[in-house]
RNA sequence: CGCGGGGUGGAGCAGUAUGGUAGCUCGUCGGGCUCAUAACCCGAAGGUCGUAGGUUCAAAUCCUGCCUCCGCAACCA
């Protein structure tokens, strides 16, 4: 039986660039998706952007442009920050694509049908000059948060969908599936705060502004941007179209990958509208915490946006990937700042792993000329169960989305190894002739621990293992998570090939003075 | 009494579902090695686990109160 996954990203909301924090969620679903590869399944990966909306026909506005070529030149940067993090998305769906608007009318439509949506009137706050509606406690001071002018009670026309209806079939749901939301905090907060007080009926109409998908049999509506975004996930795969052999496939999917603040559209608008349509629903939905930069939320007003294309172009791409998915406990929030980013890179990839690498390529290099062949292979039960328990802990870690842990695991057999020169002494062994063939056979291991390394880290790194097998004239085809499992695998001829340095070390001091420069002239 | 999360050696974090020698990375101090990117390896110092009580033979872990920080509160990953 064909062993399918389904993973995705929020769709980014397109007014601005994004930031580091996007980075993490896209990184960490990049990271899943190439693990379930190497296991063997058919993975379905989507990211996005969500395109619609008043703020966004606000932000093309003061841009001068229409609100289709703003969000073009989003969705190009985007696309060009997804390539540089190389995130190997297999569809990045766009909620203008003309099939999504399309079926979120069908969809829209056949909810109306059914007597969940139905016509009513919204009564809110409202500032003219803004044209928005706030609730009572947006306000600051009782006036427009946005103007400070006065706001006053409006009545309008819109749709609503009967949320409340399946406010027991949700608690039931959440009983009944207690992995449905993770980590389970998100899930009490869920019931806490939203379900318990009583859910109320979901405005999903609007009529002061234009650039979203119209309500086809009423055209004075857009619908509610979110009830459009999160469509997106089966409009994608081809849901109510003349071709659904996708969404047959890959529906429900396994994972949606969310940051904690939209866990409840998620983990409640998103399974009442599939109940609604009687949809499967998603496995799962984690909710993973945020990125902060020292120690504060990412905000725009405080001025503390990481640009990630910087960080690239700086780090490059695999350092910065294995900071964010290694520093922050996944589920949790993490800190992101430029000190911790350079330590990590110099002591775990320059030093630990960096410098594994070189040392055994000098090492073969010096002893063997930098061939190693024609030796008799000796078994070591030690190193294989290492390497075994390695791969199978990580396995199991990775399977329990606990990404920083599984990826500190690959560390401890990566220290072992270093550990290893050292109770060797292959210096010694070097100078006593009759002892060539132990050497061979202790570089030999190392070469496997390499590869092993190379297979492990490859979800989290997709380019270091290339650089690294290279280094031992090996291509990609090692990149096998059933030889990981296996202790010599390779040759018993191994050819090293004099390399560049894998990670080059940091300069810290310095390294913060420039990034404290550039900082200064944003 | 709105809700959620945190407070663990100098710094940053794990550990808390099934109570039982407090662990990791960095920093500090001392030692070893020389294959390697002044890297690597070993050892030491340093914590009454926010606080006050309670349960228990035994509490970072369970219960209660309090202090404190961060976030959410209906369109910021």
């Amino acid at each position: 039986m064909e062993k399918n996954f389904y993973i995705t990203t929020p769709i980014y909301f397109c007014n601005s660039n994004l930031h580091i924090g996007h980075c993490y969620t896209t990184v960490a679903a990049d990271t899943l998706a190439r693990f379930k590869k190497l296991q063997g399944f058919n993975v379905k990966f989507l990211t996005g952007t969500d395109e619609h909306g008043q703020k966004i026909e606000a932000m093309a506005k003061k841009n001068n442009m229409q609100p289709q070529d703003y969000v073009d030149s989003i969705v190009e940067w985007i696309k060009d920050l997804w390539k540089t993090m190389n995130i190997d998305y297999d569809i990045f769906m766009r909620t203008t694509n003309p099939n999504h608007v399309k079926t979120v009318q069908k969809i829209f439509k056949k909810l109306y049908d059914l007597g969940d949506i139905y016509k009513s009137s919204y009564e809110g706050l409202y500032c003219t000059p803004c044209e928005t509606f706030f609730t009572e406690h947006q306000l600051v001071n009782g006036k427009c948060p946005d103007c400070g002018r006065d706001v006053e009670k409006l009545k309008e026309e819109a749709y609503f969908f009967r949320l409340s209806k399946y406010q027991d079939r949700l608690i039931k749901f959440f009983e009944d599936n207690p992995k449905f939301i993770e980590p389970e905090s998100r899930k009490n907060e869920m019931i806490n705060n939203f379900l318990k007080p009583g859910l109320e009926d979901l405005c999903v109409s609007r009529t002061s502004f234009n650039w979203g998908i119209p309500v086809d049999f009423d055209g004075n509506h857009i619908i509610y941007v979110w009830f459009d975004a999160l469509f997106n996930y089966v409009s994608a795969l081809g849901f109510m179209s003349d071709d659904d052999s996708e969404y047959k496939k890959f529906w429900p999917a396994d994972i949606h990958l969310v940051a904690k603040e939209i866990v409840r559209f998620h983990t409640i608008i998103w399974p009442a509208v599939l109940m609604a349509l009687d949809m499967p629903l998603p496995k799962k939905v984690f909710g993973h915490g945020w990125v902060t930069i020292d120690g504060g939320k990412i905000s725009k007003s405080k001025g503390n946006v990481v640009d990630p294309k910087i960080l690239v172009e700086r780090y490059k791409t695999d350092a910065i990937r294995y900071y964010l998915m290694r520093e922050i406990n996944f589920g949790q929030d993490g800190n992101f700042t430029n000190e911790a980013l350079i330590k990590r890179i110099n002591f775990d990839l320059v030093n630990d792993l960096g410098n594994l690498v070189s040392r055994t390529n000098g090492m073969i290099q010096k002893y063997f000329g930098g061939q190693i062949e024609n030796f008799d292979y000796e078994k070591n039960e030690q190193l294989e169960k290492m390497c075994l328990d390695t791969v199978n802990d990580y396995e199991n870690l990775m399977n329990q989305y606990k990404l920083s842990d599984a990826i500190t695991k690959v560390w401890s057999l990566i220290n072992f190894a270093n550990k290893y020169v050292d109770e060797i002494k292959p210096w010694f062994l070097a100078k006593d002739p009759n002892q060539k063939n132990t050497l061979a056979n202790f570089l030999y291991s190392l070469v496997e621990i390499l590869r092993v390394v190379s297979i492990l880290i490859y979800p989290f790194m997709p380019s270091t293992p290339k650089k690294i097998l290279a280094q031992f004239n090996l291509d990609e085809s090692y990149i096998n998570l059933q030889d990981a499992k296996k202790f010599g695998v390779l040759s018993k001829n191994i050819h090293a090939i004099k390399s560049e340095l894998l990670f080059p070390r940091i300069d810290i001091d310095k390294e913060l003075e420039e990034l404290e420069k550039i900082n200064h002239l944003k």
